[in-house]
DNA sequence: ATACCACTGGGTGTTTCCTCCTATTTTTCC
DNA sequence: GGAAAAATAGGAGGAAACACCCAGTGGTAT
């Protein structure tokens, strides 16, 4: 009995080759590929993998929505992510919604059946340098990258601090005053763990808070 | 005769894609693969393909100067572009290193086996989003995305910015005087055509100048 | 009912940003 | 060798950012 494994990617080359990668496998079998979330429901009624990998980034619904819907009514299937996006919170971020591995696409075919075998027999799998840097921030005790909730409000803010908005600019337009708004940016600063407003775009960008 | 091409890219995943997506095409084939710039021109001395696709982020070189490079050396190749990076500023600047052809990695079996033999007979292919971007920028007169060079010392400081440096820091760094760095940045601004820092740094982002 | 939290607003002071000038020296290129 | 581009530096001024405070209000969860 083959693993049987699903792979949900909106890139036709990832597909292809994933496929190839697992071509003649002995122990894997690719049941069904989607090519974004609708598709993966629709195979997933026909029938079930062991295994699924699922791309974060895809256009209609993202990874992370996608994962805590199959966790919750599939929760017979184990869920490996297979993205770029190579940082810790994302990691953490999958993992709050039920995944079980977590692969970069610069994975060469060992890593992945590798991955697949790993977490098929019950353990999980996080690429190696994500979980050195997991583990790294653990024994540094960092709150660097457990990044606490961004509220409503912030999110707004920071919406508009992105789009080259300043501080008296995001005021009139919210009908707020200037303080309450440089209060919502001070605090994005404590929450991402950022000194500017410099770092404060290249972080959420990073977590995919913006664009 | 086939048309012989090669790759190089430095993600396993989409090499063994595009050796699937060309496996058993009557009119192409695949005669070397790389992972990077050098594993290329080692390749490149064994034997000459006709198209060569090219990745624009790698280890060690950059996709720029390897086509420019190829270009010269080899011109007989046909240099096509295969990558994420979606910005009209990036073909621009590939073509001017004298790539023939701008694929995206989200396309599919026919499009590649397309715009290969578009290339290899002569024409230049651009992703067909791409080339309606550009159209329009030209249309509308829009220098917007037409990105003068940016100078070594400007993308110095441009990196240092990105680290969340303030002007007087660098200059103190530099040993240059703050005047100067601030004339520098100013220079960035009127160059990427923003307002101020967070759009230097969002920009800079989408064009790969940093990061 | 009380404790928490998001959102709001204010004050005060320093630093940095950003713009608009001008101007000299050095490097690069044809 | 001469022109153009890049790098350097200065001043002057206003706007914005950033770092500290503090405090009231309204919702909500225990």
């Amino acid at each position: 009995m083959k693993i049987k494994v699903s792979i949900a990617d909106d890139h036709p080359i990832v597909i292809q080759g994933i496929e190839k990668m697992l071509d003649n496998h002995p122990l894997i079998e690719l049941i069904h590929t989607s090519k974004n979330g609708e598709s993966l429901l629709r195979n997933l009624k026909t029938a079930l993998p062991d295994v699924l990998l699922l791309d974060i980034q895809m256009p209609g619904q993202q990874g992370d929505e996608l994962a805590a819907y199959v966790t919750q009514h599939y929760p017979e299937i184990r869920i490996m992510v297979l993205t770029n996006m190579d940082h810790p919170f994302h990691v953490r971020n999958m993992f709050k919604h039920g995944v079980k591995g977590y692969l970069l696409k610069s994975a060469d075919k060992y890593e992945l059946a590798e991955a697949i075998d790993s977490i098929y027999k019950g353990s999980n799998y996080i690429d190696r340098l994500l979980r050195d840097q997991l583990l790294y921030e653990v024994l540094d005790n960092k709150k660097a990258h457990n990044i606490p909730t961004i509220t409503k409000r912030e999110k707004e803010i920071l919406d508009m601090i992105a789009s080259e908005m300043t501080s008296p600019q995001i005021a009139k337009k919210l009908f707020i005053s200037l303080s309450t708004v440089e209060n919502h940016r001070s605090n994005l600063f404590l929450k991402l763990g950022v000194k500017n407003v410099v770092g404060l775009i290249s972080k959420a960008a990073q977590l995919g808070l913006i664009k």
